[in-house]
RNA sequence: GCCCUUGUAGUUCAAUGGAUAGAACGAGGCUCUUCUAAGGCCUUGAUGUAGGUUCGAUUCCUACCAAGGGCACCA
């Protein structure tokens, strides 16, 4: 429609002799009082030709109304020279139909048609716990791989791991001074349990001696493999870690096609960054460095191979990327880390670019702010971290508890409460642009009303609930179409083009703001209109107006990788 | 010191350079004999500071202030 509008307003300066390039824009106005679609086109052209921008917009209004395309109603010149554009019942009703025929691709675009996109996120390390900002990660990753998808891509998921470094040996030492769990645990109680062994291990790494030693000699032994007990510990906490993560993105929702781990991506970068000395690596006191400053005076110098002659966390990367590309050859490879990566990122992107300037372009790189707790930064070191577990335990009793009276099976509870719990979490990750911090509270960050996962859930129940009734209503009559036309509908078209925005943007917050929006139309519409009732001359299309709104809302949950219950 | 990100109601967040800066939470009032009240309706209240560009600036530019991050062998 906006391109329709577009055109038109073209042709109509043509037709009133002007003939400069017009930068105007078509949009849809703040509020429903200025129709559903707005353009400038007089503002920005009245100086240009010496025009009051007022008398300008009545003449291409008059102009517009002599050949009106048969979706608008009406034309209007307001504000400083505003021209609104007002939709025609024709268009809503047509529009709601639409909807109910794309069904489950409502929304979808052809932007990335044939085109392959990687999504690397949430990145824990084994031997360490999963904490909030990896659950941030996910959900970022995991709605902007689902965008991606909606736009036409192939998406492939991935993960990258840290199964080597400093921290496998801290955990290591710190399950042989204070024992192993108890094999009859279960699984994330055991990753748990490694989690705490890490950060006392990582204690004494700061504060003992011997314990800096032993851990040290603990590191240099994962790497070589020769100490049978050490391996025997490694494989064991590896997996159960692995295993306790698995447990979580099922829950998550998430599936990744790729797991890529440090341990193998080290060697292979290693092997680049030395190829590429002198010409792009050049040694320096024993290390091997990059100097970015010298290709791009806002990078910095980074050590790529340390003195010692380990390969450090920036050669890992290039080995990643690069074997990533060799693997599927995306035409876009996007990573989602924290902020605190942001400049790292850049110096590894333009060394990789020198070497292979082709992809430059196909490399980006998303960060969201870290998550933070109101007494200063989280640190699986120190141990004051909150664990991925722990947060979803807490979200999901929240939600069994609201639902203690109601008539559900056990079965029924617990399934409503992972879906709802984890709903609850995503929203609130999801909700904001991805810029700053989150200082962490419970109570503040996780919600379960008004603006928040569950309120959408609730609104998609409601409508369904709608729909089943609908089903064993007998009134057949109630064929008009009503003349007035509700916000509800003003809005429910316009969801495919905010997932246009979101991709191009890759900003997962715009679907979650503009969901809430469309939620809130529908609650109002809910509580002024009886729908399933004999005195409704609307029923007909009010349940096919339901049923788009359910169908948009799910599509839209789903982008935001949350489930739609069909009760809660 | 240099670089990056972020400063919006009491709080948590919105607003491709547009119109009267939107929500939610909180506070106060109203609303279930009605399709799920995790709802709806009403009231309350904000652009860090100083300049600049523009018909028009929360948005772009400059300086400053504040918070977070990065800047050589951690990831």
């Amino acid at each position: 429609m906006k391109e329709q509008i577009e055109k038109q307003i073209k042709e109509v300066l043509k037709n009133l002799g002007i003939n400069e390039e017009i930068n105007f824009s078509v949009e849809h106005p703040e509020s429903f009082v200025n129709g559903d679609y707005s353009t400038n086109v007089a503002m920005v052209c009245a100086k240009k030709i010496g025009k009051n921008p007022r008398e300008l917009a009545e003449n291409i209004k008059l102009e517009l109304e002599k050949n009106i395309l048969k979706e608008i109603s009406k034309v209007e010149v307001a504000g400083a020279g505003f021209i609104n554009f007002y939709l025609s019942r024709e268009f809503f009703t047509e529009s709601v139909k639409q909807i109910l025929e794309k069904k489950e691709n409502w929304g979808k675009n052809e932007i990335l048609n044939g085109k392959k996109v990687m999504v690397e996120y949430t990145q824990p390390n084994p031997f360490k716990p999963f904490h909030i900002g990896h659950l941030m990660s996910n959900a970022i990753g995991e709605s902007i791989s689902r965008v991606v998808e909606f736009s036409g891509a192939k998406t492939i998921r991935a993960n990258y791991q840290g199964d080597v470094g400093p921290h496998v040996a801290k955990a290591i030492y710190g399950l042989k001074k204070f024992g192993m769990p108890d094999s009859s645990l279960i699984v994330s109680a055991q990753a748990q349990y490694i989690g705490e062994c890490y950060s006392k291990g990582s204690n004494l790494y700061d504060t003992d001696e011997n314990a800096k030693k032993e851990i040290d000699e603990i590191n240099k032994k994962i790497y070589d493999k020769s100490d049978e007990e050490i391996n025997k510990i490694y494989d064991w906490g590896r997996k159960v870690t692995l295993d306790a993560f698995e447990e979580i993105y099922k829950l998550l929702g998430t599936k990744f096609d790729y797991y890529f781990f440090e341990s193998e991506m080290a060697v292979i970068g290693e092997k680049i960054v030395k190829e590429n000395v002198p010409k792009i690596f050049e040694e320096s006191d024993g290390a091997i460095i990059f100097h970015g400053e010298k290709y791009d005076p806002k990078l910095h110098t980074r050590v790529f191979v340390n003195s010692k002659g380990l390969p450090t966390y920036e050669t890992k990367e290039i080995g990643l990327t690069l074997t990533k590309f060799e693997k599927e050859n995306p035409d876009i490879s996007i990573v989602t880390t924290a902020i605190e990566q942001a400049e790292y990122m850049k110096v590894v992107q333009k060394a990789i670019s020198l070497m292979h300037p082709d992809l430059e372009s196909r490399m980006k790189h998303i960060t969201h702010g870290m998550m933070r707790l109101a007494t200063g930064k989280m640190s699986s070191r120190k141990g004051n971290v909150i664990t991925g577990e722990s947060l979803l335990r807490d979200s999901m009793d929240v939600v069994l508890e609201k639902i203690t009276e109601r008539d559900f099976s056990d079965i029924e509870k617990r399934e409503i409460s992972e879906i709802v719990g984890v709903a609850a979490l995503k929203y609130s990750i999801l909700k904001s642009s991805l810029g700053s911090d989150i200082v962490y509270d419970f109570e503040k960050s996780i919600s379960f009303e008004g603006d928040s996962g569950p309120y959408l859930q609730y609104t998609a129940v409601r409508a369904n609930s709608i729909l089943e009734k609908s089903k064993v209503f007998n009134q057949k009559n109630g064929n008009d179409i009503p003349v007035e036309i509700t916000n509800l509908e003003k809005i429910l078209y316009q969801f495919s083009e905010v997932i246009e925005l979101s991709y191009q943007k890759l900003e997962p917050h715009h679907i979650a703001t503009y969901l809430t929006l469309l939620a809130s139309a529908f609650n109002t519409f809910y509580a002024n209109t009886k729908i399933l009732s004999d005195e409704n001359k609307y029923m007909v299309y009010h349940l096919e107006l339901v049923n788009a709104f359910y169908q948009t809302m799910k599509n839209g949950l789903y982008l935001l990788g949350i489930e739609t219950p069909k009760r809660m």
